[in-house]
DNA sequence: ATAGAGCTTCCAGTGACTGGAAGGTCAAGC
DNA sequence: GCTTGACCTTCCAGTCACTGGAAGCTCTAT
């Protein structure tokens, strides 16, 4: 399987595929002759995991450790169970932060006539209001929720 | 005042304020003959305005608007209120996104013993499960929850 | 006079990609 | 057998909002 149909296969682009491989998520595949990324079903299983773990909003590097929790089959489940709950508690806060900016900005909306005149509650809050809305998320991906 | 003190003030740190400065979100201060940069109290005034649009998770870009909005005086407060409402949309769809994640996980996680012994529902889940958690979010900054 | 805090510029790195250039390979149709 | 075009290869650059750090200059206090 050449690296387009593990893409199709997998729901992963080929673009990402090369890419995991290049950041070590993932081994390098054996080649053709001709220099063709090969896949064993092996593999593309790897990268529908892969998928579906990047779906639920794990990193890569928390998809390394995923991977290694997958192929060791002695752990405990309690260790997978850690983990993941780990990471939900990381999407809890980062929906909270969410949260509380929309409901600021809405309820702030709500204040505004939104009709021709200039007078406006939002921008007003902006220029000399109170101060932020929400608990701050943190992720290394993202600095602009970063930082403790 | 200068930039450490514009910092303190603001609550935009002196890093930022550069940063900002040399993307353009905010011109250039005067400086003083030893070449420090030298802050009005508009000019603090900005930042302060500039570090509550970004607690409510606005970008570069979107900042650039709202000063050009806040500095419109003629600009109609049905102007302010649409674009807030945009990007409480966003926030609210980047939430959902966050939340449907969290809660796949959760439910998982509970089906999952959590014991010493090495079956798992989450890790199988991941292996052979069915498809993704989420409708995802949308956003130029980070792709992971980007694209249409 | 000197120490050290704070200012300056500039460069590099972060995470998870995406886009594109330049060039090689493969399968199908003529 | 040749051409076409879809697909593969590598490599480099850009995205966003920062952060860290080096090298060197300035200011303030002792």
């Amino acid at each position: 399987m050449n690296i387009g149909q593990a893409a199709s296969a997998s729901g992963v682009s080929a673009k990402m595929i090369r890419y995991y491989e290049q950041v070590g998520l993932i081994a390098s595949p054996s080649r053709t002759e001709a220099g063709y990324r090969d896949y064993s079903s092996d593999e593309v299983h790897m990268l529908r995991f892969i998928r579906r773990a990047r779906d639920l909003g794990f990193s890569v590097e928390q998809m390394t450790s995923l991977l290694a929790l997958w192929s060791d089959r002695s752990r405990a489940s309690s260790d997978v169970k850690r983990f993941a709950m780990t990471h939900v508690a990381e999407l809890e806060r980062k929906m909270r932060a969410l949260r509380a900016m929309a409901e600021t900005l809405r309820h702030l909306a709500k204040t505004c006539h939104g009709d021709e005149r200039p007078n406006c509650p939002i921008i007003e809050e902006l220029s000399s209001g109170h101060e932020a809305a929400a608990p701050k998320p943190r992720r290394a991906a993202s600095r602009r929720y970063g930082a403790h």
